[in-house]
DNA sequence: CAGAATCCATATAGATACTG
DNA sequence: CAGTATCTATATGGATTCTG
């Protein structure tokens, strides 16, 4: 508290912040579906459209570049033909279990505190 | 294994996903930052600001809106002039000290793998 | 099958100006 | 000081079409 008297006031810069790196690349609308998908078993790409519900060719493929550029997944080409595709979690990419299970509990524990207090604030606000 | 055989594959929707509720509260840009810079003390609506490096007024609006509506942070406006409004983290908000410290905890340990992987990514890809 | 490419609607970000 | 309102540039999302 003394070291930070006067103006020395710290500044928080986007760029630094290490949590980005993790929320970057999982916080999108897919990633973690994705992940959970490939928990049990590598997986086809048509299939793991088919068990994300609402999932577009397009946002599939680039979420899956994106965790495949980030070491989480691994994509194997087996030049059949028809071509097939599997995609499977790595190492790397087993190791966000823990923090998926933390960020899990937290939503649990603290969801009927969170659904009261946004419908304690639409009330004081909205209408 | 032999209850998901067959064509009973499990469908994963985005709705239905329970790490949404937080991801789409603390996973936009300035969300961790805001948090982090109350962590020690209310600060005021500038004061934020000043510390949030880039930040606009806009978007540093919304963001606490959003945390207020969702009970992370408390707004106490100060009827003086010229007004003055506080922030602060509510026991909510605190709550969430222990998933961002795993989040933080995994990215220090695998920021190196990380970096490897999209190195590797990009030689093996680009150009 | 697994995608790349394209086009278009919309959502978001940023800058600017204004107010109690 | 702490916002709101507005406008615009840009990014993103989704649908569609095409291909090795």
């Amino acid at each position: 508290m003394a070291d930070l008297s006067e103006n020395r006031r710290k500044v928080l810069s986007v760029a630094d912040c290490p949590s980005r790196l993790l929320l970057d690349q999982i916080a999108d609308k897919w990633s973690v579906l994705v992940i959970a998908a490939l928990h049990d078993e590598p997986l086809r790409f048509n299939e793991i459209r088919r068990r994300l519900e609402g999932v577009t060719q397009k946002a599939l493929t680039q979420c899956l570049r994106k965790l495949e550029r980030n070491g989480i997944v691994g994509r194997k080409v087996i030049p059949v033909s028809p071509i097939s595709v599997e995609y499977s979690i790595t190492p790397l990419g087993r190791t966000l279990q823990e923090p998926f299970k933390v960020l899990y509990r937290w939503t649990v524990d603290y969801l009927p505190a969170v659904e009261q207090a946004r419908q304690d604030f639409d009330e004081r606000n909205g209408a």
